[in-house]
DNA sequence: AATTCGGGGAA
DNA sequence: TTCCCAGAATT
């Protein structure tokens, strides 16, 4: 039933790498990066002192690269504040970058086995589906997450609810399949997808093609190891003059790169 | 409360 | 084509 996932009752920096992967990334596609991005990178430390080029390389495919940045800026906290470990409590978490509140619980539950509930998109549709047949708001859905674990095992039971929201009681659920219909609220009572809307399911995104976001994994993805011009990438990227500024002073702002009057280069 | 931020696989 | 992914940060 449960999914054979690599970073399952791995050591806390590799929870901490899986869980960062996984903000708005399909497990299906972070099984390919993971085991890697560990090898290169086995301890907050060696991120650190990586050049941030070879930090993306790990990162290239995987999408949303500022997630490879604030990685790299928690590891340098991790390494300067807490002496290369990586704080236990979710408070201490949740002032790191790129930790809010799901990545926070995911990794005091997952790394050091603490009763913290642990609610992403799909825990948002399973509970809303399955324990109340009603859309929830932000407040009633953490309530419940943490109302409903168990005194031993919390890690092991926020582990199964996303994997029932990730195979079972998806987006377009499939609850012919599914082990819990026979005490699914929904699925007794029936109606519209009470999922919908409810706090922490996903909802429709802007356009892809065309935005700023496709611009700035094109342009990345043209930034070489040596010193490359505007007027180069340009040419490269085939992209107009304005907007390519515009990009550009994007990720010179986010830290992935260093502007120096026409040349681009790689942020240190 | 709304937007921004990648990229790819599935329907 | 559209949908949506173990979200976070900014406005």
């Amino acid at each position: 039933m449960a999914r054979p996932l690599p970073w399952i009752g791995a050591t806390p920096w590799g929870v901490v790498v899986s869980e960062v992967m996984l903000q708005q990334t399909p497990a299906s596609r972070v099984v390919r990066y993971w085991e890697p991005f560990l090898a290169r990178f086995p301890s907050p430390n060696d991120l650190v002192n990586a050049p941030i080029s070879d930090v993306l390389e790990h990162w290239r495919g995987l999408g949303y690269p500022r997630r490879a940045l604030r990685l790299r800026e928690m590891a340098r906290i991790v390494v300067e504040t807490f002496d290369g470990q990586i704080p236990t409590s979710v408070e201490t978490l949740r002032t790191l970058p790129g930790v809010g509140e799901y990545t926070a619980g995911a990794i005091a539950s997952f790394a050091f086995g603490a009763s913290e509930p642990v609610v992403d998109t799909n825990v948002g549709r399973v509970l809303a589906r399955a324990l109340v047949a009603q859309s929830l708001r932000p407040s009633d859905a953490r309530r419940w997450a943490r109302e409903l674990l168990p005194t031993r095992d919390a890690p092991a039971f926020n582990q199964a609810l996303l994997d029932l929201g990730a195979q079972w009681c998806r987006p377009r659920p499939r609850c012919e399949k599914c082990p819990i219909r026979r005490a699914c609220a929904w699925h007794q009572r029936g109606g519209e997808d009470p999922a919908r809307g409810s706090a922490f399911v996903s909802r429709s995104q802007s356009p892809y093609a065309g935005s700023d976001r496709e611009k700035r994994g094109l342009v990345l993805r043209h930034v070489s190891h040596h010193p490359t011009t505007l007027d180069h990438l340009a040419t490269s990227t085939g992209m107009a003059r304005d907007d390519l500024e515009r990009v550009v002073s994007s990720l010179v702002h986010d830290g992935f790169c260093d502007l120096a009057g026409e040349v681009v280069t790689w942020a240190r």
